[in-house]
DNA sequence: GTCGATTACGTATTACGTAACAATT
DNA sequence: AATTGTTACGTAATACGTAATCGAC
């Protein structure tokens, strides 16, 4: 087979808008470009597709064939594109943690066990409330809330408890604290990395605080090892991230700085929620 | 649309081959290239479709997926294919000239006026009898002869005459004269161009004569105008190349250098035939 | 040590857009 | 003049093969 896909797609945009210029725009592409694709595709047939006067083209009988044709080995391509996304999509189950990434850092591995095989979906939301709702509605048979939940049809237990440090490189002024409190890191520049749920709600509490945002995972570990700047860390993303070589962690007293994670299940969906063991 | 057929025959590949080297050399490619390949494809689905381990790639349940309906998209590719050229096929009228390219140069527009829209395709051959052969199986509707056709159900006229020339350059010590024989022509070295059916026989002939064969039509007609080499030309050739300034032409007597050229055809296939005018 | 897969890297192909052109309306 | 398609050309994307690496058998 020496031709593409998007040529069949091209063939067939030129035949629904009538002109090579028209059909060249909608995909997006110059007219010589969609010139010369068509003269590859009728080059691979050795035989025109098309009747060209100087400057008009149109389909001749054997390139409304190909049309026809061609709409069938799009749909076909359609269909497959369709059944292994739905594949990949039987194969997902999705959970939610309100305060990702930390919990889901156990909770991922432990139902990848328990469901082997399966790929694991997750969503951050810092909006415990929509989630809930998410939960409610079966969107997610799982969520991780920092409260419990109500309701008869919902069972709930503590899974996780989270607590924040500041991890600080050795040479700090804050770093031989044994504890602190979030007002001591007022005016401090820290680095902070992005979609943190809930803890998105203690961070903007630090309005005197300076953080540069970081949204890539591995941009923000390179930057933590490269600078003197101060940054978060918890209970479990110790465990998860790199060991934090010359830095010294220290706790924060805050009562926001301790979070007791629940996670949450519908009562019809019990027998995958009992089997995931509470890391408390 | 973002992945190629390519990929698809390239999964297939793997799935019939059990490991990608294996695919890769049936392909004929590297293994890194197909390795990559594969590597897109999973990323324009998000997800894996293959389990690997360090020297081992599997298709998971996914991929087992995916080369079925993969399947289902090169077939319907297959058929694309071949409905075109079925089409193609069948907008083809096939001919055949014994003496090509002379005789068709009239006979193919001729033709192609007459069945409107149709391509004609054309073959020429040096062996007689495998062309009157071709006409009774039905190969061919129609094909050009040196001489008249026997048979019952076969009808058979002259179209067209064809005469040999030598076409010189000006200064040629030959270009004088009023006429040739071949053997005038023993030690020179002429252009010739190749595939010109029963005429190959005479110039076969010639074995004193050097020729400088020329398969590419361009070519050949850059070289004649170039150099100073004799070559020849016909009644019908000069009509339908370009003319040959500062060139002389000069006849062959030899009787093989000229000759009458029948059509013929079944007689079941006689409406076409009949409304050929011959040119003779 | 061989085989199978991935990563890194330099190169060669190719595919694209801009521009220039030809011809029609 | 504005539209439509083709050709020419320089550049940018990419796809490939070689070589190096890492593990498994």
């Amino acid at each position: 087979m020496m031709f593409e896909l998007q040529q069949l797609q091209q063939l067939i945009a030129i035949a629904e808008s009538g002109t090579l210029s028209a059909a060249a725009e909608r995909l997006h592409l110059s007219q010589p470009a969609l010139s010369r694709s068509m003269q590859k595709l009728e080059e691979h047939f050795g035989a025109p597709l098309f009747s060209r006067t100087k400057n008009r083209m149109t389909l001749n009988e054997t390139g409304v064939v190909a049309v026809q044709q061609a709409r069938c080995v799009i749909e076909a391509t359609e269909s497959f594109d369709a059944a292994v996304r739905q594949k990949i999509k039987s194969l997902t189950l999705r959970i939610i943690g309100s305060c990702a990434p930390g919990p889901l850092w156990d909770l991922v591995p432990d139902i990848s066990i328990l469901a082997s095989g399966m790929t694991i979906a997750y969503e951050i939301l810092d909006d415990e409330a929509l989630l809930e709702a998410r939960l409610r509605d079966g969107t997610y048979p799982l969520v991780l809330l920092s409260h419990p939940m109500e309701g008869d049809d919902i069972v709930c237990k503590p899974y996780i408890e989270e607590q924040l440090f500041v991890s600080f490189p050795a040479g700090h002024q804050l770093a031989s604290r044994k504890h602190l409190w979030a007002k001591d890191l007022d005016g401090l520049t820290m680095l902070l990395f992005t979609n943190l749920g809930i803890w998105s709600h203690f961070h903007n509490k630090m309005t005197k605080t300076h953080f540069i945002l970081q949204t890539d995972r591995q941009a923000f570990s390179d930057l933590v090892t490269a600078s003197v700047l101060p940054n978060f860390v918890t209970n479990l993303s110790r465990d998860h991230q790199n060991p934090q070589l010359h830095r010294v962690v220290v706790p924060l007293m805050d009562k926001e700085a301790k979070k007791t994670f629940y996670l949450c299940a519908r009562k019809s969906n019990q027998q995958l929620f009992a089997r995931i063991k509470p890391r408390i």
